[in-house]
DNA sequence: GAGGCAGAATTACATGTGTAATCGACAGGG
DNA sequence: CCCTGTCGATTACACATGTAATTCTGCCTC
């Protein structure tokens, strides 16, 4: 699968969202901080839709977008990726280091526990 | 603190393995699998200096690189980095991604539990 | 002392990415 | 029927990155 770019990927969140989307629908949808131009959604539909991410059907003389891959999938890859590169593709550290960091409440910390008995069961 | 493309980071890593070290020692120590010439390496070493998270001191007519940047800090923002666009700044959701594809082994479980316990003591 | 070698600095060049502007086709309103 | 607005397609351009080659400058060797 290919790699998504930062920005294309705000325009796939888009359409993960809602699907299929005209390019103006998307654009409409797009954070308004990116301070985007419909021409520069348009360049990353295209760029998307190259990369096989997105397919594309007719609707009239426009173009209906919705994603060719799921977001859970990309998610995986690019998650399974960094923890390759940082953490030698084991996850404890992972963890750790985001328990070090301060980045788990007492609230998430009950829920990881939780999740982790499920998963023994 | 300024990005680190993936290929520099690379080099980041000889160093806070290793350091100081010249260049011909970073690009020795290089996973061979990346194929770098010694021209290559000293591209990289220019860029990271530019970014600042390298330092160097002279030796002679040579530099000594180091880090200028601790290893775990740089993890710690690009995790953040990752956990922020995909899961909306939660870990749990992450460690479920993690859990739901067969990432945990029983081991990784056990010592993530451990490490939770510790956390709320 | 001249030639070559080792280092860094400078330059190079293709591809990816952010961010559009422009072009060409066409549909709908007057 | 022509104008204008709307679409996608094509082109543009700067900066980042991967991947070097070339140049400049001394030190070491014969």
């Amino acid at each position: 699968m290919e790699r998504i770019a930062e920005g294309e990927y705000a325009v796939m969140e888009v359409l993960w969202d809602e699907a299929p989307l005209t390019a103006a629908d998307v654009a409409a949808r797009v954070p308004v901080d990116r301070g985007w131009s419909l021409a520069t959604v348009k360049t990353m539909l295209s760029r998307l839709l190259a990369k096989g991410v997105l397919s594309h059907e007719e609707d009239g003389r426009r173009y209906l977008y919705r994603p060719a891959i799921r977001r859970e999938d990309y998610v995986a890859e690019e998650s399974g990726r960094l923890i390759d590169r940082m953490f030698g593709g084991r996850v404890t550290p992972l963890v750790a280091q985001l328990a070090a960091r301060d980045r788990l409440t007492p609230a998430d910390i009950a829920e990881i526990e939780k999740l982790l008995k499920e998963l023994k069961s």
